[in-house]
DNA sequence: TTCTCGCTATTTTTT
DNA sequence: ATAGCGAGAA
């Protein structure tokens, strides 16, 4: 039945696999789904499978294809797999969607009609990028809000839409569409593209060029996709660019899914594209995983019954053999603030009895509620941690520093130019910088290109300003990456801004944090990759996550433009510091994907969770549903419900009736620690709460700043992972000449790495200074 | 150019 | 309640 040998199916990878585990990882080289359930091992499988394809030789490195969503859940499968195989993985195509997509315009971004060094703007980027363009239009920004134009704009693009593709029936949409287009323009001339537009042109660029699509079909022998239920129509499309349903050509497409856990349908996601995948590609067994390995018995059974009332499901029941553990414990609370003074009790007993604060999460359905628990957690100096919030790359500061440093690449990206103008305060003010647009716009040039067109003292300040990055990119031409970043922190005079400032110094902590990140970054990237094995084309291809090559010439960017990518594709992790033990805060969305001992699910309440704005359709009901699924699974061994019976919301108090879930859960296995139905006002409640009012100096706490805030840190680079710079390479000697068949004669400016990915920067004159991969680029010494 | 006042919106958001 | 933003004043 299946083709692997006997002795493949003895690998030690596949000790203490369950069944259904065992039938995943093992499964035909034909399309498959894998009906994941929460809990069941799915990464295990993900991760194994991989390892096992290789270790039993079905596929090589390179004909392997792992793709996510996060780039937490891609280092995690990249981290496991390093432990499970004896050489290094980086070099393989493991990523997240926009990872792989930036991966392969960088290797055809002439097929891509892209520059090379293209920038990505990420979602603040896009939503300043798209106000530029309303108001070079003219148009009223109360009809056309900036933020849900770029929703429109995402929205067609996920649908692989271009402006003429876009069914435009009224007047409104027609001028949305009139931005859309004038966007894309705008977007194209600055040489930047966001992150929808990674998606869609790396499509585009499969579809419409078959030796490319039919190259990368032979290539990738094994693609697997993890959380297929959040893919969207345009992320489908793409993997069948790889894949096409039908071929019969022997690839292997391995679809990891939970229909029950899709909460992102509001995002564009296609829990469709699971029935849809087992219909096109004619998939012959489902595989169920339903053996959960991480919850008691009474949680399983809330979740199982709850997710029941769903109607439109593929159908799967978590089971285990844990036992039924403790009961769910619910409480409801006379207020928000007594909901939060009982989970300060609930917490530190728990913390009492052993159990670390980072295995307690606390669970909400909005941002917005996390606040009366923090002042809570604050008075009573439990250390906490808030996920969500800004992330280390989206910081003011840190996102100005990005902007000199793209000026640097990129003197014409618009974006970038337009921060940093006047930050710090040049005299640059509203007036020049409207002139200066305008003469960009009748030129159809770029802002840096138009500063000679502007007059008097604002023109004269401006060509300070363009003097300044002028002067800044010669400065730090063969520097390194820390070299450059710290040039620029200096002549910028960001660094002298915020040391006068009065609240500067975290900022300027932060702009050091820039720094090591920069060097971390350096060290990852640069330093003995592609132990592989890959074949030289394969390498050309597959590059590195950080620099790829061009799949021709062998050209590949510049460790700046690596770190600006970098920058853009992840934010920076919301990851907690290690050693700090702090308890868990965030929405039940971010929570997906994780699991802690205690969980608390607060806020319970109709309206709340289920949201009110999600429940004008039937389907919206149903995702509200998937997300208290989703919450109710991320729990181990303690789960406690909670709602209130008053809440401040908008600064004003609502009453509120408690969640319909509660309905829905089986009574069996859950513990009221409040009287039922107890009304408002009733003699506990009231004492309670006057008790607490007493007795907390919360009222002057609340708005105090938030503790703890998660913090990006990149892990430490130990001292013997320094890169190796050299002075010399096969023949190749710094200072020398060199001849590229492509670019022609130039000199050698700087060597880097070894081994495969031995790189050297080269001036070519003309052509300029370029960094090349010395496993692709075809260098001869010239005496 | 910068500061301050007042208006508005406030579900979730992996990239 | 409150953060974020734009318009007018200093």
């Amino acid at each position: 039945m299946n083709p692997v040998s006997d002795a493949a199916q003895h690998s030690p990878l596949l000790k203490n696999l369950n069944p259904e585990q065992l039938a995943a990882v093992t499964a035909a080289p034909e399309p498959a789904l894998i009906l994941a359930g929460a809990g069941s091992g799915k990464t295990r499988v993900l991760t194994t499978r991989i390892a096992w394809l290789l270790q039993t030789g079905q596929v090589s490195p390179g004909g392997v294809m792992a793709v996510t969503f996060t780039n937490k859940a891609a280092k995690e499968m990249l981290t496991r797999l390093s432990t499970m195989l004896p050489f290094n993985v980086r070099g393989m195509w493991i990523g997240t969607f926009h990872g792989l997509c930036n991966r392969f315009l960088r290797a055809h971004w002439k097929l891509a009609h892209l520059p090379q060094a293209f920038q990505i703007l990420d979602a603040s980027d896009t939503t300043s990028a798209i106000k530029r363009v309303i108001r070079a239009m003219n148009l009223d920004e109360e009809r056309f809000v900036p933020k849900q134009v770029g929703w429109f704009i995402a929205g067609c693009k996920e649908d692989g839409q271009r402006p003429g593709d876009v069914d435009a029936r009224d007047e409104q949409t027609r001028k949305l569409v009139e931005i859309y287009a004038n966007y894309e323009d705008q977007c194209q001339r600055e040489g930047v593209v966001d992150f929808a537009e990674l998606m869609l042109r790396s499509y585009e660029l499969l579809r419409d060029n078959p030796a490319v699509r039919e190259h990368y079909q032979n290539r990738f022998r094994h693609i697997l996709v993890d959380e297929f239920q959040d893919t969207n129509k345009l992320q489908y499309a793409w993997l069948k660019m790889f894949a096409p349903p039908g071929a019969g050509n022997g690839q292997s497409l391995l679809a990891v899914g939970d229909d029950d856990q899709s909460i992102y349908a509001f995002r564009g996601a296609r829990v469709g594209n699971m029935a849809d995948f087992e219909r096109e590609y004619r998939v012959k067994r489902v595989i169920k995983l339903e053996q959960n390995y991480r919850s008691f018995g009474h949680i399983l059974d809330a979740a199982n019954e709850l997710i029941s009332r769903n109607s439109q499901r593929l159908g799967k029941t978590l089971r285990t053999d844990a036992g039924l553990g403790d009961p769910i414990r619910v409480q409801e609370a006379p207020s928000d603030f007594a909901e939060a003074q009982w989970l300060i009790e609930e917490i530190q007993q728990l913390h009492r009895g052993g159990l670390d604060r980072q295995e307690i999460a606390v669970l909400y359905r909005s941002n917005a509620q996390s606040r009366v628990i923090e002042s809570a957690l604050f008075n009573s100096g439990i250390p906490y941690r808030v996920y969500g919030g800004l992330r280390f790359f989206e910081r003011a500061e840190v996102k100005h520093a990005l902007a000199y440093l793209r000026l640097l690449e990129n003197a014409n990206d618009d974006t970038s130019f337009l921060r940093v103008v006047n930050f710090p305060t040049r005299g640059i003010g509203a007036k020049t910088l409207e002139n200066l647009q305008d003469a960009a716009k009748a030129t159809g040039r770029s802002l840096y290109q138009s500063v000679g067109a502007i007059q008097g003292k604002g023109g004269a300040n401006l060509v300070a300003f363009t003097n300044l990055i002028d002067s800044t990119r010669n400065l730090t031409q063969g520097m390194t990456l820390r070299e450059i970043i710290e040039q620029v922190l200096e002549t910028s005079g960001l660094l002298d801004f915020y040391r006068t400032d009065k609240d500067g110094a975290e900022r300027l902590e932060n702009l050091d944090e820039l720094i090591n990140a920069a060097e971390a970054f350096v060290m990852q990237e640069g330093f003995g990759k592609n132990a592989v094995g890959l074949p030289v084309d394969e390498v050309a291809e597959a590059g590195t996550p950080g620099a790829v090559p061009d799949a021709e010439t062998g050209e590949i960017m510049s460790p700046l433009v690596a770190f600006l990518t970098h920058a853009s594709l992840e934010a920076g992790d919301n990851q907690a510091q290690a050693g700090q033990d702090a308890v868990q805060l965030m929405t039940v969305h971010s929570a997906k994907g994780l699991e802690f001992d205690a969980v608390f699910i607060t806020g319970l309440e109709e309206g709340l969770f289920p949201h009110e704005n999600a429940m004008s359709d039937h389907d919206g009901l149903e995702e509200e549903r998937r997300l208290m699924y989703v919450a109710i699974t991320r729990a181990r061994k303690k789960l406690s419900l909670s709602f209130c019976q008053t809440r401040m919301l908008h600064g004003q108090t609502r009453y509120n009736v408690k969640s319909r879930f509660f309905d829905e859960l089986p009574e069996g296995a859950l513990k009221w620690l409040t009287p039922r139905n107890q009304g408002f006002g009733s003699g506990f409640a009231r004492e309670y709460q006057q008790a607490w009012e007493r007795g907390s100096g919360l009222k002057g706490m609340v708005g105090a700043g938030r503790v703890e805030r998660a913090a990006w840190v990149e892990p430490p680079v130990p001292a013997s992972m320094k890169q190796k710079v050299s002075n010399e390479h096969g023949g190749l000697r710094v200072g020398k000449g060199v001849f590229h068949t492509k670019f022609g004669e130039g000199v050698l400016l700087t060597l880097e790495g070894s081994g495969t990915d031995a790189r050297a920067q080269v001036n070519f004159g003309r052509h300029g200074t370029k960094w090349l991969a010395l496993s692709v680029a075809k260098l001869t010494p010239i005496d």
